[in-house]
DNA sequence: AATGAAATCGACCAGCA
DNA sequence: TGCTGGTCGATTTCATT
């Protein structure tokens, strides 16, 4: 067996059923779950606080509407970087310290690093894009505009393939 | 005055503040929210409501580790699709109901759409692709494998820069 | 908009299967 | 280990300012 995989510390239906709900919505008391799931509160907050001590959930926040700051803007730019001059590791870290960033992927391929940020006004996009070519090591810079973005219904959790879901849950024969 | 903009209903230091501390972590007393801010515990509960019924919180979510799930494989896939036949929108919608995908965006520019998506194999990548090319009016797809993720220490809040914070609170001369 | 008191709900503990 | 039931503390609600 392989002890490597830090996947998660054995999870079952009842475990994948209280993800699925609350990974949308933490707003639900524990009386609706335990109702939903046919187990008492105290097994719903039992499970609770082992998913959190696992890892397995990572945090609870409050999403926040970026419209509602202002920020109607998003934008996704493309960051080459010359190999040569120190690791791609540290270029990462210093794009997502931004103000305006939000994402940063490093990725395979032509493109190194795709960086998704949300800003107010073309001119503080403008404001990132100076900062991003300024750190050393970026060789040049291809940005686009988002006019529209989707999300799913569900989250990650809930948009599991039946072939994910049975691979997560029997991990080990039991 | 314009109408149009259905920016927060006037928020003020203190929203502010309380969104920066709730949107990286909600699992805080109201107790220690409010001895920082120096109000009441009532007064904390009553902006939250508030900040809740405005839409400025959107929802109060679980975040679940993708690799406790076995989704150990990000990829961005970029899609090109033939303008003539339907509306953009259309297609965006379809793509991020596919089983995977965790975010779709609609770019200007030669791209038309980003796609982000979260698998537990190369196989199951293949197989989003597959489907996202059956979709009726996509031309062509781009994937590349995300090798390291950044997220930023902070959320949106926080990330504000100075001007976009004044920008946000005095929207009127109260 | 904010407060304090009363009702409700969640967190924790000891014990049990 | 997973769960139960009960207790305590926290949160939500509401009348009042």
């Amino acid at each position: 067996m392989n002890d490597t995989l830090r996947t998660a510390p054995d999870l079952d239906e009842t475990d994948l059923a209280i993800l699925e709900r609350i990974e949308d919505d933490f707003d639900v008391s524990l009386e609706t779950l335990a109702d939903q799931l046919d187990i008492s509160k105290s097994a719903v907050h039992y499970r609770l606080n082992k998913l959190k001590d696992g890892g397995v959930i990572q945090s609870v926040t409050a999403d926040i509407d970026p419209l509602m700051l202002g920020l109607e803007m998003a934008a996704i730019t493309d960051v080459m970087v010359s190999h040569e001059s120190g690791y791609s590791e540290d270029i990462g870290e210093r794009l997502v310290e931004l103000d305006g960033v939000e994402k940063v992927y490093y990725t395979m391929g032509d493109v190194d690093f795709v960086v998704v940020s949300r800003v107010q006004s073309r001119d503080q996009l403008n404001n990132i894009i100076e900062r991003i070519v300024a750190i050393d090591g970026v060789n040049s810079t291809s940005s686009k505009f988002v006019m529209q973005e989707f999300d799913p219904e569900h989250g990650v959790a809930a948009n599991l393939t039946d072939e994910a879901r049975s691979a997560v849950i029997d991990h080990t024969g039991e």
